[in-house]
RNA sequence: GCGGCCUUGGUGGAAUGGCAGACACGCAAGCCUUAGAAGCUUGUGAGGGUUACCUCGUGAGGGUUCAAGUCCCUCAGGCCGCACCA
């Protein structure tokens, strides 16, 4: 390739032309610039990072503005990773030069199970592997002349990074969620009032009484963050658990793609649930894509309903229903194979009569629930939704009582209810819900309409092939003497039922969240350790915050406990508990030194990005976690911000429901605990698009290099083998990644700057075409050919007064630009810039005046090609401050406009008017004209409709 | 199944309800060059006409409007999210 390079051939031959060699020199000379002298520094008002001579920055209009922060790959970047880099250095320059203080920094998220799986692979310690891929990562994003504060750049698995993700553990939990203030409180305050009484333990004993043991497991279950056996998904080919959101819809682990099982696990969980409605609530504080709160409403997922109480033997089985108005028609009931209740109701023998396919084939009715679920248990979750359409099940040989009906039904146990939704537990209305309905055909269940059909179906079910589940209809067969729904509408009748059951005290109104806490713990060995001991009866212990940070521990083997992926039975194992000398230690937690062990589990990988917007702030101060001073200048509520939160973050949509989600939880938190002002951590979301590029696949369907294809006549050959082409994403292993580097080495980074901006809008995926770049590249020569002579490099602008086209030509372009630029609309912002560098080629010469404000308007696209330029038209100081330029609305006007004149909507004429031109000029003027005139004829003119100064049209006949 | 988004020349894309196709790639012709590459100039939605110009045209069909790529409805195709969530 590199004898073809352009650059290489001229830059012998040309040394003044705008080609790879010059820019390169450029590049490399003014990124040495930048960095020596922290052009992009951003002052803080307080603390290490302040600066005096920076003036009043308090005063200084600033924006904050963010990348998701990347994951150090050691694959190394191809051109689309960096496509939001650049997007918010564009914006982060043009802010700049609006006179913003411009916090804009890239941090690296650097623990996690890739650096993990590299490093077992290649036999390296993570660290290494880590520190060599950020190496790499920061070496291939400086050629692209980003304009970072570097002193901001933190990286999550630096000690002093970590010590405060687990000092934020250890506030989450020390921490209880009070439902009465609707936040969350100090764990002390609620220990006071258990202590004194004002809170009655859940037995009624005084706190006093209680063990330690029995005291840690009361706090809990108030803990934000706590640990506790509960089902979880078990990834026997990763040996680690994953959070809900990990687990694709397929029931795979998204990273691996093995197969995740149930299994019922003590671990450490976040009760994010608590924070269910103010999730939801806020997200109304924040400027996001409607996609993305869409999303995240979906994912917590808030549903009302009813809690109902069915007796069974004197128990009460609890179930959640969105329906409380078809009570009458619930005539069996399914609990979750796993609910505790169904050892207690399940009798000892079958009842008499009972149907032969609801046993199951066994003898007792224990015997068919035991074989059912162990059946279920060894279901994965894709086996499990693989068999969705076919209902199965076995009766637990119990019959509860139908509130209502006052009927005995089935109670059944079914893997179609889920124990992780509600109570576990459902009301079964098969006339009414395509699941139950299912159900019930599959086990011969009685079925009852309870809601008059609409559809012209007969108000037997038996006779259906589906339930009916019309919301817009009435209700029927629902009456006894204390309660009719008969006749009213689903709306009334679900209040009137939920009021009914609330008098009796069998069930009220309740709003249900599809949301669960987040599971926390990981068996990894590269991530962040708890901050967490166990005393010798096994009684959890908070450390101190002076025993922080708890580091990382050197060991010879970090890999973790994997399993066949389809061992459902295996469990998890810890890769830290292999180190005994770290797990126990001796160490005084306030009454002498006693001996403890560590907990072993790590968390997850997000927990370093739930909060590095707060460190990218007040990344040095090691006495808080931020300075209030600071995090209130960043990130503070204003009257555009009424929740607070970063300017602008930059990002994929595959965060929807993860990072985001999570993020936003632990800011509230640290909200709620006095530690932030604001309430929200991102204030404006942007979602950037994915580059693609074309995939070719060989006969069998194996990707081969995209860079050697040859394409003859609409058909594309590698090494004369016909192969296809597709659509698909870029990467390595599709064999289609193209390196920002070999870009910059053929043409230069200001060109890729360019180009990526240009490629269409940022927020939808488009392809990478590698010949489309010398596009972008015979722009910036042409630019450069404006204002530097190619055969001498001597400035060729000239010193006259531009004339009056030229400046309505370069305020139309500012006036344009900077609304593209501030809209984020960076393609059109470059096409207008091209117009106007066009207008200046044909024009023959440029006035140095239009030369300065075109390189001013082009600068935070192409900020290389810009600072020389400015250089030599001879200015001492960077442009990175100078003033964006402001369109002159006396020529950001055309001096003449083309109005078109239409007849009955197709175009017939065009006249010149000036733009202030009134309607009723207008339409004179449009009526005199000779090639409007013979147009009409002789036909009535019926309506004219003006539209000064761009448009008449006249409706005729 | 539920929810959301998208569909414009050969390609990427542009168009506050007001001249569809800005800008760029590609392609074609020309200039330059020993030749190529690079660069420069001109042209380039489709069909028709010698020119002026005419007709058609934004996935398909319908509607609202003086006027629809843009707003509404139906349908098709594609993408994304959720999914036995009671």
């Amino acid at each position: 390739m590199s004898e073809t390079t352009p650059g290489a051939a001229e830059a012998a031959t040309e040394p003044f032309r705008y080609a790879a060699a010059l820019a390169a020199e450029i590049e490399s000379r003014w990124q040495d610039v930048w960095e020596k002298e922290g052009t992009f520094n951003a002052p803080n008002p307080a603390g290490a990072l302040s600066d005096p001579a920076a003036g009043d920055v308090a005063a200084k209009p600033h924006s904050f503005i963010m990348d998701m922060f990347p994951y150090p790959s050691g694959a190394g970047l191809h051109v689309g990773h960096p496509l939001g880099y650049i997007a918010t250095d564009v914006f982060a320059r043009f802010q700049r030069m609006n006179g913003h203080n411009v916090l804009h920094t890239l941090g690296y998220d650097a623990f996690g199970l890739p650096a993990e799986q590299h490093a077992v692979a290649t036999g390296q310690h993570p660290r290494i592997t880590t520190d060599a891929a950020i190496a790499n990562m920061r070496q291939q994003l400086r050629r692209l002349g980003l304009g970072h504060d570097p002193r901001r750049s933190i990286s999550t698995i630096d000690p002093e990074y970590y010590r405060w993700t687990q000092w934020i553990f250890l506030q989450i939990f020390n921490s209880w969620y009070d439902q009465e203030t609707a936040k969350a409180r100090p764990i002390a305050e609620l220990i006071a009032q258990f202590a004194d009484g004002s809170r009655p333990t859940p037995d009624g004993r005084a706190w006093s009484e209680l063990s330690a043991a029995e005291r840690d497991e009361l706090l809990g279950d108030f803990r934000l963050a706590y640990s506790k056996e509960v089902p979880v998904n078990w990834c026997p080919g990763l040996g680690t658990v994953l959070a809900n959101e990990e687990v694709t819809a397929d029931g795979r682990s998204e990273r691996g793609n093995f197969p995740v099982f149930k299994s019922n696990l003590r671990q450490w969980m976040m009760r994010i649930t608590a924070y269910s409605d103010r999730l939801i609530a806020d997200l109304d504080l924040l400027d996001w894509p409607e996609a993305i709160k869409l999303q995240q409403r979906n994912w917590i997922g808030r549903s009302e309903g009813a809690r109902v109480d069915f007796s069974v033997n004197g128990d009460a089985i609890t179930v959640f229903t969105t329906r409380p108005d078809t009570l009458f028609g619930a005539t069996y009931m399914v609990l979750a194979p796993e609910h505790a209740l169904v050892d207690s109701i399940v009798p000892a023998a079958w009842p008499a009569e009972t149907h032969e396919d609801w046993k199951g084939g066994a003898a007792t009715p224990a015997e068919a629930v035991a074989a059912y679920r162990a059946e279920a248990a060894a279901k994965s979750d894709v086996e499990r939704q693989v068999d969705a359409k076919i209902k199965t099940g076995v009766f637990t040989g119990a019959y509860a009582t139908n509130p209502v009906s006052g009927e005995p039904v089935p109670v059944f146990i079914a893997d179609y209810v889920l124990m992780g939704y509600g109570t576990g537990a459902i009301m079964a209305v098969p006339a009414h819900d395509h699941r139950d309905f299912a159900f019930a055909r599959a086990f011969a269940l009685p079925m009852r309409c309870v809601v008059q059909p609409t559809d012209g179906r007969s108000q037997d079910p038996h006779e259906w092939d589906d339930a009916f589940d019309t919301y817009d209809s009435v209700i029927v067969n629902s009456a006894h003497d204390s309660l009719s729904l008969n006749g009213l509408s689903v709306v009334e009748a679900k209040a009137a039922a939920t009021e009914w059951l609330a008098a009796r005290g069998i069930g009220e109104g309740t709003v249900n969240y599809r949301l669960r806490d987040w599971l926390f713990s990981r068996q990894r060995y590269w991530g962040e350790p708890f901050p967490i001991v166990y005393d010798e009866d096994g009684v959890m212990h908070a450390l101190p915050e002076s025993m922080l940070p708890v580091e990382v521990p050197e060991v010879e083997d970090y890999s973790p406990h994997t399993y066949d992926p389809y061992d459902s039975k295996s469990s998890p194992k810890t890769p830290l508990s292999r180190n005994e000398d770290w797990v126990n230690v001796e160490l005084d937690l306030g009454d002498g030194v006693r001996p403890y062990r560590r907990e072993t589990n790590t968390m997850p990988n997000w927990a370093g990005s739930c909060w590095y917007e707060l460190r990218y702030i007040d990344p040095a101060n090691g006495e808080k976690v931020v300075d209030p001073a600071n995090e209130g200048y960043w990130l503070g509520p204003t009257d555009q911000k009424p929740g607070g939160g970063a300017d602008l973050y930059v990002g994929g949509a595959e965060h929807a429901v993860l990072h985001l989600l999570y993020a936003r939880f632990w800011h509230k938190v640290l909200h709620d605990l006095g530690h932030v002002s604001s309430v929200e951590p991102f204030h404006k979301l942007f979602n950037q698009g994915m580059i693609t590029a074309d995939v070719y696949r060989d006969e069998r369907g194996f990707p081969v290099p995209a860079a050697e294809i040859e394409e003859r006549d609409g058909k594309y050959f590698w090494q004369g083998e016909q192969v296809k082409r597709e659509a698909g994403k870029m990467g390595k292993s599709l064999k289609n990644a193209v390196a920002p580097d070999s870009i910059c080495d053929e043409y230069g980074a200001d060109t890729l700057r360019l180009y990526e901006m240009s490629m269409g809008p940022l927020d939808v995926s488009r392809p990478w075409d590698t010949r489309a770049v010398v596009g972008s590249y015979r722009f910036l020569q042409r630019l450069w050919r404006n204002i530097v002579s190619e055969d001498t490099g001597e400035l060729v602008v000239t010193e006259e007064t531009p004339d009056e086209a030229t400046l309505r030509a370069l305020h139309k372009a500012i006036d344009g630009i900077r609304g593209d630029m501030a809209g984020l609309r960076f393609n059109t912002a470059v096409a207008k810039a091209i117009e106007l560098n066009n207008f200046l080629v044909k024009r023959g010469s440029t006035p140095r005046v239009v030369a300065e404000q075109a390189v001013l308007l082009i600068a935070p696209l192409a900020p290389h090609i810009a600072e020389e330029l400015w250089r030599r038209l001879g200015h001492t100081e960077s442009l990175a401050f100078a003033d964006y330029p402001v369109a002159d609305p006396v020529y950001a006007v055309a001096e003449s406009v083309i109005c078109v004149v239409q007849i009955k909507g197709k175009v017939k004429a065009r006249l010149e008017v000036a733009p202030s031109i009134s309607d009723a000029e207008l339409e004179a003027l449009a009526l005199a004209d000779p090639a409007v005139v013979a147009a009409i004829g002789d036909a009535p003119v019926r309506k004219v409709i003006a539209r000064a100064p761009k448009l008449v049209n006249i409706v005729t006949g």
